[in-house]
Formats: C-alpha cells, structure tokens, sequence
RNA sequence: CGGGGCGUAGCGUAGUGGCUAGCGCGCCUGCUUUGGGAGCAGGAGACCGGGAGUUCGAAUCUCCCCGCCCCGACCA
C-alpha cells in the first residue's frame, strides 16, 4: 500500500519552465520524473512502479510468444561494432568510452551485435531454430537534440528482440509471430496505435512496419487510408501515377517570363500570357541538391516542396543530402538560379532524379536554363530524360491513397514499436552460419523488433491525460485505486484504511492518502493530478455511511455505501 | 550542427548600473482551520550558471565558457 504521508513524492503546483510537451509537463509535477541532464531523467517511486508495471507487461507478453528474456551489459567493448563496421558508422551518436589501459568501449545504442555472437557462441544446426531472443535494456545515443521529456532521451529503456531462422519463410513466420505478440502488448497498454509500412532503412532489411501511437506532440509523421485501411510513415508513402500520352503534345516553346523566379510569380505570368488555365502543379520545380558531394536534381511538381527526409530514405547508400549552396551553383555555371529546367542536366553533368508524379510523357512549364526565360511543352521522355524515379515530393492531405485512390489523411504520432526483417547482414559480417540438413554452412538471417519501454511510459502520458492532470490505464497505473481520507476525525481514515486493506487482500493496488494536515482541497488536486484509475473519498458522506467513488477519466461520481465500496469498484475496474 | 529563447532559493518568478536581491508556492514553529491547492504570526533557505573585464559601484554592461528549452538537420 502507497501512503502519502510517507511516500517520497511532491507534486508541483506549477509547470515546470522547461517543459512544454503535456507528457513531460505532467511527469515531473506529479512527480514521476526529474531531469538529470539533457535527455537523462531519473525515476521516482510513483514513476518508477509506473514503468515497471509497462516493463512486466512487455516481459509478461514476450515470454508468452515464446521468445527467451536475456540479458547483455550496457557497456561492451568495440571489437564487434567494429566487425559490422558500426564503431565507424555510428559516429559522434555513440557514447565512447576508455578504460584505464586505454581501451575503447562504449555505451550500447542498439545490440544487434551482442546477439548474434550470443547465438554464435551456442549454436550451430539448423535444428536448434527458429530461435527468438530478447532483453530489456538501457539504450544510449548521444542524440543532437533529445526533447520532450522522455520521450526522445539519451538514455531509455528499450525492449530488443532478435529472430533467427535458416530460411526467408522462417523469419517471415517469427516477424509474424513478434507483430502479434506487439498487438497484444499494446493494446494491453491501452495504447491507441496504427501499425505503419516503414522504410526498411539503412539496416538493409526487407520488410518494415512501426507501431506509431498518435499524438500532436508525436515526431512521426505518418499517412493513413480511412477507407481501406492503409498507412504508411511518410517516407514509405509511395504515389502511383501512370505514364501518359505524349504524341498531341506540341514541341517544346522557349517563352520570355522576366522575373518569375518563383513558382507564383511564373503562374501569374503564364496565366497572363495565356488565358488561364496554369497552377503550380503545371510546372516543374528543378532542387538542385548535393548528396554526398554528387550534383543531383529532383523533379518535383511546382506545387509542391521536395520532402528531404523521404528523398533520403528512398536513396539507399546515400549519407547526406543538402540543399545548393551559392557555391555549388558556382560550380555548374550552365544552371540559372530559378529558370532551371532539366532538359540540359546531361550537359551539366548533373543526374536527374524525378519524384514518380513527374510520370514519363508528362508535359510541364519548367525553366529554359536562360535567366528569364521558361519553356513549355517540356516533356518527360522527348525533351529530358529521368535516371530513376524516387519518391521526394512532399505528402500532401488528401493525397490519393496508392491502394484504393481515395484521399488519405495525416497524422502525427510517436513511434512506440518497430519491427523489421533484418535479414543476413549482421550474421554475415559476424559468420553466424549453421550446418543445414546436407552439412552445408548456411549463413542465419534475423529479424530485428523494438519496443521504447520507457518511451512508453510518455506515450501513454500522451495519450491519457486532460488539463488537470494524468489518467492512466488500469493495467499501468501506479495503483489502481487512491483513496482519500478527508476531515478530523479519526472515523474517516480508520475506514478509509480497513477499505484499503480490504481491496489489497483482492490483490487490487491501493494508494491511501492519510495526510492528516493537508486540506481537502489539496488532496482532491493531487489525485487528480497523479492520475489514478479510480478516486475514493472517505469524508463527508460518511454521516450517511456512504463514500464517494470517482472515475478519474470521465469524472463519473457515485455514492455507494461503505459494505458496498469494494464490489463496485471492482465492477468499476473489469 | 544551423536558427531562436532562457539561466535569480526545491518549484514558478520580479528586478536593465545605486541601500541588506523582492514576491508567490513549497518547507520549519505556533495558534486557528478541514469537501476543492485555508488564515494569521514568526522563521529557515540565493556566493543571482561559471570565469574574466568595464565601473566609485554589476543580477543588471562587455567578452569567453558552461548548461537548459524550442524549431530545423540528424535519429538501428
């Protein structure tokens, strides 16, 4: 039993200046959390019970699919980063650190590694798989910006499975074994989520989905199909548009358009010029973009941006990608800042990218390569030639679903869970083969499956929570009853005790405030704030041998007689 | 890493060159009070993020450093 009046808590009366997110805000008044440093929190008791109850229900899931609970230290040496080349690859986001002789180590971000040598290191047959781990372990990445409270931390908790099969059918069946045992997770965590098609990423995986919870304060920004059900993030999200017909197109036109270096201001002219008729999606924007020290340019409809994040995640391999820079533009003198058009990238030497809307025999307004001057009739295929299509254009609401046409919608959300077919690039670059039926070697693939446990904690915050303050689900919160002994006499906290002991000998959680010199008032607030389930206020109605049983989501009040209490709140708790 | 903002007691804050740094919450003592963050009285708690400088005088001005928050880039 939680008492008050010993338990270490103080709740604030105040936000906290450096905490904007509703999560974070909430956290540290109702004092589950305190900051430590940029991105690093520490957990107080009600905080902590609270995690813990959403790590027992991660673990309680995990170990009932069947996948075995291990355990790896936080700290490892570099040797097998080193070996998938990730003591280079993962640069200053890595934690690195010495010991006294001078060897590397550092703080493990992800285990991949440590996985595959565990396996290594036991087995060798095919008989001995499928075989699916997990651990749940502190994570570090020395992020640029960690922000919203816990939500993106330098240190968290996260739950990491692995799968290992000899066969692709295999790791399909353990990544659908591991996404089952992720809807049961989260919905056990009363969380609202959408299961989303990612990008496989730079991991090299095949297939690639993430359990994005909902939430304005969300960093992912995801698309979603109402009709039919389809949802991607945003940088999976792909466009279908197919190719048209060219041959009524007429040749290409060179116009004079002074000063219409933007968008608008060439449409307005064009409109002028003649009759009407042109938008911005008539015309082709031209990004001149560097990746990797490589000149690209993206095509792109002029009404719409090139999306950076979605460009990157469809350029596999590529690193960095940033905009042109006056320098840049230096270099390739042929290239007229905003009369750009791609008819003499070739020239230039400058490799054309084009978003698939910019569909071969598609016929567009684009730039002359010429100050103040355009072309019309420009088209795809006759006119200038596309190196490969890759979806960059920025998603738009309303958007065409790509399954069934109709206009998605656009979310934000927080990214709770990912789960991905890893396939054979860990167990090749760490030799974790086995001998199949024949005796030969086959190299293991591996699937690869995250859950933020303590990201989880802020997700559900998210998620549950009104201006006053939190409101957890039954299965998380630090207790599943509070109960608040009010006036000053003796009578009301004897019963609210014995109400107490009565519901934890039905092993329901109680926290009991028994403070007997806090007013009413401050009491009611913290329970309200705290976010308990179910709000039990042993007072006044006492005279007529009632309490008062409250709901803390929707703030349904009843009075129930005190014989009654403990049968309706567990009606209230099934 | 680019842009913006901020750093004064446990928390929220006032104070833009001039007395001993002010207020609210919280905390301690006493009395009163007990159904919506009670009242009165008394009290403790701050090298004003750090360093250097300008000045008769610096929380306040200048420079450097550190830390924190927000937007963006980044984020298996």
């Amino acid at each position: 039993m939680l008492k008050m009046s010993t338990l270490f808590l103080r709740t604030l009366r105040d936000d906290p200046a450096d905490a904007e997110v509703a999560s974070h805000r909430l956290l540290v008044r109702a004092g589950y959390i305190r900051r430590i440093a940029a991105g690093i929190y520490s957990w107080l008791p009600l905080g902590y019970i609270t995690y813990r109850n959403i790590e027992n229900i991660v673990r309680q899931e995990m170990d009932s699919a069947g996948f075995q609970e291990v355990h790896f230290p936080a700290m490892l040496p570099k040797e097998p980063y080193e070996q998938t080349n990730r003591w280079q690859e993962y640069g200053p986001d890595l934690f690195r650190l010495q010991d006294r002789r001078g060897a590397d180590y550092l703080l493990g971000p992800t285990h991949e590694e440590m996985f595959t040598l565990m396996v290594k290191g036991e087995y060798s047959s095919y008989k001995d798989l499928p075989v699916s781990l997990y651990q749940i372990q502190t994570k570090y990445r020395d992020e640029t910006r960690p922000r919203s409270g816990i939500i993106r931390g330098r240190e968290f908790v996260m739950k990491d499975s692995y799968s290992f099969d000899l066969t692709d059918e295999g790791l399909v069946e353990s990544y659908q074994k591991h996404r089952a045992a992720y809807v049961k997770t989260f919905d056990r965590l009363g969380l609202k989520y959408n299961i989303v098609s990612a990008v496989a990423g730079a991991m090299g995986g095949s297939s690639s989905e993430e359990f994005l919870a909902p939430c304005d304060t969300g960093e992912d920004t995801y698309v979603l199909c109402e009709k039919c059900g389809y949802a991607a993030n945003v940088e999976a999200m792909v466009t279908n548009v197919s190719p048209q017909d060219s041959s009524k197109v007429g040749a290409l036109e060179e116009i004079d358009t002074p000063n219409t270096p933007t968008i608008d201001s060439l449409v307005a002219v064009l409109n002028e010029r003649f009759g009407g008729g042109f938008t911005g999606a008539s015309t082709l924007k031209n990004v001149m973009l560097m990746a990797d020290d490589k000149a690209i340019s993206v095509l792109v409809p002029g009404d719409r941006e090139v999306d950076l994040k979605r460009l990157q995640a469809n350029l596999p391999g590529v690193k960095e990608i940033r905009i042109f820079e006056d320098e840049d533009f230096g270099k390739f003198k042929g290239l007229v800042k905003g009369y750009i058009g791609p008819q003499d990238a070739a020239k230039f030497g400058i490799t054309v990218y084009a978003d698939p809307r910019v569909a071969p025999g598609t016929s567009w307004v684009t730039g002359a390569n010429k100050k103040d001057r355009h072309a019309r009739n420009v088209v795809n295929g006759r006119d200038f030639e596309v190196s490969a299509y890759v979806e960059s254009a920025e998603i738009k609401k309303g958007d065409a679903c790509p399954k069934c046409q109709t206009p998605v919608i656009i979310d934000r959300a927080i990214e709770i869970g990912h789960i991905f077919q890893l396939g054979r690039k860990y167990a090749q670059a760490l030799n974790l083969t086995v001998l199949d039926k024949d005796g030969k070697s086959q190299v293991v693939t591996m699937g690869s499956y995250g859950i933020g446990v303590s990201r989880a904690v802020a997700a559900i915050a998210e998620q549950s929570h009104d201006e006053i303050g939190l409101c957890w689900p039954v299965e998380v919160a630090p207790a599943k009853v509070h109960i608040v002994a009010t006036g000053k006499e003796d009578l009301p906290f004897d019963t609210a005790e014995k109400l107490a002991l009565e519901l934890e000998s039905k092993s329901i959680s109680v926290m009991l405030d028994d403070r007997r010199d806090a007013s009413p008032g401050v009491k009611f607030k913290d329970a309200e704030l705290i976010g308990i389930p179910i709000i039990v206020i042993v007072g006044k109605a006492l005279a007529d041998g009632n309490v008062e049983v409250r709901v803390r989501r929707t703030g349904e009040k009843s009075e129930v007689k005190v014989e009654a209490a403990v049968a309706s709140i567990v009606a209230l708790l099934s």
